[in-house]
DNA sequence: CAGTATCCCTCACGATACTG
DNA sequence: CAGTATCGTGAGGGATACTG
């Protein structure tokens, strides 16, 4: 599968850094969209539990009506929730985490643990950085 | 410290949504910053060794040397790397992991194993949602 | 209630040129 | 080599008004 002709790459590198640097690299894509402004907490707030799209609204501060309506269809269409309607009227809409979607709350977990358990010593790093940068 | 005027919340809610979701959470602040464009990549690139500014250049795809120094202006700003300059001519510079920073390494890899994993699922996801949902 | 539609603006980012 | 300075664009996203 290897080219003969393609020289020999004498960058550093080892198994332990397989990662595809790509710009189209599929795997920052999903980061990026599980890691936009809304998602993570979306996906959050639907741990264990359906919410109506008012609930989200009330718990989410600051959301608009706009980028919750986006948050949630690209949420649908990546398989990580799934969208119920009740055909009464007024409307009644329900989202639930898909399995897919469970998983991935489980493995953000240790990440958003991570952030808690840091915040303070990021903090201290920043204020530490800019007193000694000041102009 | 809390104002006992202010009414009681009747959302459902329970010990397992903890959540920050106000507009300022520390946590989605540095979520936000560790899931930009390219500090992942610079982070994962960085486990294990030093690099300096031109081996991560050619490493990442797509970067401009603007983005490259933000970035990594705010990984050491944040206490996630180390910038080491030898004062020679012409310049040499240094990133390295802080400890920090490898710490956050590790926590990063279940999710990327996990965008892995999912990434056949996800696009596959979003070809039957574009489907059904195709006008 | 759960959305769409529209306007508008910021700012993140790329491109390019220059420098100690 | 490792940056800084400047300009231009466009996608992200807020505000507001309207609707089945």
């Amino acid at each position: 599968m290897e080219s003969p002709s393609y020289p020999t790459y004498t960058e550093p590198w080892d198994s332990a850094h397989q990662w595809d640097t790509r710009a189209d690299c599929e795997v920052r894509q999903i980061l990026d969209r599980i890691a936009d402004k809304w998602s993570l907490l979306v996906i959050s707030l639907l741990d264990g539990r359906s919410l109506r799209f008012g609930q989200l609204m009330r718990l989410i501060d600051g959301v608009s009506q706009r980028m919750l309506t986006i948050t949630l269809r690209q949420l649908e269409r990546d398989g990580l929730l799934t969208r119920h309607v009740y055909p009464v009227s007024p409307p009644h809409v329900e989202y639930t985490l898909t399995e897919m979607g469970r998983s991935l709350r489980q493995t953000i977990q240790p990440l958003v643990a991570w952030t808690e358990t840091h915040q303070d010593a990021i903090a201290h790093a920043r204020n530490a950085y800019d007193r000694s940068h000041e102009g």
